[in-house]
DNA sequence: AATAATAGCTACTGACAAGTAGGTATTGAG
DNA sequence: CTCAATACCTACTTGTCAGTAGCTATTATT
């Protein structure tokens, strides 16, 4: 639906409190109530937005959990998709989105969706751990670690800027997988 | 100043949007215009918040600069004490704070301080990569995946929950050590 | 041609919250 | 005792949206 790819670059750019449904509509060449006739409210412009890109990673978990490999090798399949969703617009707009933006039904529902992310993030590291693949450690809190440096990019990264963003999310789960310290 | 900590702690429960100044006055018992009158108006009770916040995390970079030991040591002494920071009231307002959410003036005053914090997370890494106590890589994304990593606990840490700050900034620490690849 | 469903509009209402006007009580200085 | 500054109040005004009422075109169906 067009009204949600308008209302998720503006959401992104401006914030959703500071988006008007009257603003997307312009945008569009359109009125509000138009808006309100296809989706009913606000909120429900929002959640359409989140659940789209939830849906992207989702997919993105089945294929990983579904792969062939190595724990690290399925796990790093599904961190670089993870890292290039969130750098497109439905991506970035369920990183963005502080979850007290949402009513508590809505936050529920999404609360769900990311647990779902974030229990195939975990299993990924489990598995890779019991075949040796990836170093003994805590895989909850290696999970959460990954997920937000992750969403870093989010946050920072520019469409125009000099690396694309399957560069990028290369380069985030490399260093990720080597650590800090010297091998 | 007692509305600081008052509001800091609205904001970041119910975001800075869905607190009003009334509620927040009236949590301390008095009156809205009576934050105005120490305060002048809201983003300036936001900024001041968040500039708070920023210099505990301007104070511990300083500490790590001036610290002795090889690279990868003070900047585990930072990181560690970036982490603990954003698990406070003041540091996770930082982090929870969208930055559109603020004026052009105030977001550019912000800015300035993060990247004085990030500069420094960068140079730690760099000292780190020229004395071989860290493994050569892009330190500019090393830094931000670094810091993106420990801003995860502002969101799903929890003071209640069994894990204190220090052991959480400690356990990810280490695993951004390690990183996932068995040595 | 008549009906009904679809898609859209203009012009409102209503609530909420930022910020202000203009007052009062208390304290300290001369 | 007076003046002024400080700290605080009650009671507005004002702007901005979310959401609605109720109208009008434009198809699609029978």
């Amino acid at each position: 639906m067009a009204v949600l790819t308008a209302a998720v670059k503006m959401f992104n750019a401006r914030g959703y409190h500071a988006t008007s449904l009257d603003d997307v509509a312009a945008s569009l060449g359109v009125s509000k109530p138009t808006i309100y006739h296809y989706l009913g409210n606000k909120e429900r412009v929002l959640v359409e937005c989140l659940t789209f890109g939830m849906d992207q990673l989702l997919t993105a978990a089945a294929d990983a959990r579904a792969g062939l490999g190595r724990g690290i090798d399925r796990l790093r399949a599904f961190l670089i998709s993870y890292a290039e969703v969130n750098m497109e617009d439905f991506g970035r707009c369920n990183i963005l989105t502080a979850n007290e933006t949402l009513s508590p039904d809505a936050r529920e529902t999404i609360r769900l969706l990311k647990r779902r992310i974030h229990a195939t993030m975990q299993e990924l590291v489990e598995e890779g751990i019991a075949d040796g693949s990836i170093a003994p450690c805590y895989a909850k809190f290696a999970a959460l670690t990954l997920a937000s440096a992750l969403n870093g990019p989010s946050r920072w990264h520019s469409p125009d800027g000099p690396q694309s963003p399957p560069e990028i999310a290369v380069a985030l789960v490399n260093f990720l997988t080597a650590g800090l310290a010297p091998r």
